[in-house]
RNA sequence: GCUGGAAUCGUCUAGUGGCAAUGACAAGAGACUGUAAAUCUCUCGCCUUCGGGCUUCGUAGGUUCGAGUCCUACUUCCAGCA
């Protein structure tokens, strides 16, 4: 069972760490979206100095390039990817929910490949034999999400998500053996692992099962209930797409799940009112592609709110993007001098973007659990949002 | 000097009788939440009560119901010949 300590507790939320095999997540914590094996525009030496703890993985996007057997042949991601610290996979339902022409049944999902079109198919099980492959410290179940907001497409997308949670513990379970068994076996045989098959692969991996049900919190806490009572090593919460009722949703699901194991926000964290939202209902840890995504895009996070750092009045401006920012962007670079890379389309405009954008969404996080720690929550979530979002 | 060719939005470009006029780039702005995203959307002659109105395709004339498109002259540029 994946190991949770919790330090501190105020009302739902909760300060603690997450020990996985590659290492400890002390949470709250922001986990980098590194879907492809990699976050985009960044080395995982960067990711490192930004003082990211975590990494999330895709598998239906690794299951498509290299494939899970090459990341397994490698030794896990951690070693493909010279990520030396706790990784994540999440499953490929949502991803392949998002394609066009998914068709869905009870035992899986066939879909096309978005790279070259082939039919692909994917099913809890072979979901669970990817991210086993793949080696991620925790893995997600792979679960349904519906295809519109209604209730009874909610229901019965929670149905299929639970009937399919039963199948991924199961085979879960299964590979948990046989990984096991093969990391004895090598290890009575030669001490050392080959770097082959499952054997050099980290033995300890962990499910999360995900709790669907959308913005009805009936479903949400009939979720709650189903996950919780398979036991898995941490919950997911899945299908949330704005902060807007989050808090409500969030207090009926992390009132029903149980207290000594992890949470994971799914997908949530581009509004840093995400993240404060997310902490103070319960949850311990989160993953975004907003951040990275809007700093390609020339959006930059500072306290003062969002700015687009193409806009022709940055131009002039030779002040640091944030004053009291520790990241390579702001330290070193001005706010014409990005302004500058952005226009002419330069590589590194994205880099520094991306630098600045993920640091301050992880250090955001990170301030998050400090407050929490010494007392001070409800004044920093005040005046940090009231600041970012100019109200009073 | 002669003979050809060309002049269209900041730039390049489409356009050979019904056009405020194509496309690209540039410019200006917006979006982005488990990444089909280094992507996408909008604006880009002037004015507008969003119906439309006005002024445009080197310059000046002309033909025509109608001209960026045809004719004449001029100006500038390019190529070849001298």
């Amino acid at each position: 069972m994946l190991k949770f300590d919790i330090e501190k507790r105020k009302g739902l939320a909760r300060v603690g760490v997450i020990h996985t095999p590659h290492g400890d997540i002390k949470t709250p914590a922001f986990v980098g979206a590194a879907t492809r094996a990699t976050v985009k525009a960044l080395t995982m030496k960067e990711m490192n100095e930004l003082g990211s703890q975590a990494i999330l993985a895709n598998t239906y996007h690794l299951v498509l390039r290299p494939g899970p057997e090459l990341i397994q042949e490698a030794g896990g991601i951690a070693e493909y990817s010279s990520w030396h610290k706790p990784t994540f996979t999440d499953s490929g339902g949502f991803q392949i929910f998002s394609l066009p022409n998914v068709k869905i049944n009870e035992n899986g999902v066939k879909f096309k490949s978005h790279i070259d079109g082939a039919s692909l198919e994917m099913t809890p099980e072979s979901s669970m034999q990817a991210q086993w492959a793949i080696g991620a410290d925790i893995h997600m179940a792979f679960d349904h999400l519906a295809k519109s907001e209604s209730y009874e497409d909610m229901k019965t997308a929670m149905e299929r998500t639970h009937a399919w949670l039963d199948r991924c513990v199961a085979e879960h379970s299964r590979l948990n053996e046989k990984v096991r068994k093969q990391h004895c076996k090598t290890i009575r045989d030669n001490g050392s692992g080959s770097r082959n098959a499952f054997s050099c692969l980290p033995y300890e991996q962990y499910l999360y099962a995900v709790v669907q049900g959308g913005t009805f919190n009936d479903l949400r806490a009939e979720s709650a209930k189903y996950c919780a009572s398979k036991n898995p090593d941490g919950f997911g919460i899945g299908g949330v797409f704005t902060a807007d009722g989050m808090d409500e949703m969030l207090k009926t699901v992390n009132s029903i799940l149980p207290e000594d194991k992890p949470r994971h926000l799914l997908g949530m964290g581009q509004e840093p009112i995400d993240i404060f939202v997310g902490a103070e209902y319960g949850c311990d840890t989160f993953d975004c592609v907003g951040p990275t995504r809007m700093a390609r895009n020339g959006s930059l996070y500072t306290n003062d709110g969002r700015i687009n750092i193409k806009n022709a009045k940055f131009a002039h401006d030779f002040t640091p993007l944030m004053d009291d920012c520790d990241c390579e962007l702001c330290k070193n670079y001005t706010r014409a001098y990005l302004h500058h890379l952005f226009k002419t389309d330069e590589i590194t405009a994205k880099v520094l973007a991306s630098i600045h954008n993920e640091h301050f969404v992880v250090h955001l996080t990170d301030q998050i659990r400090e407050s929490l720690l010494n007392d001070s929550f409800d004044e920093f979530k005040k005046t940090f949002l009231a600041r970012y979002y100019n109200t009073k």
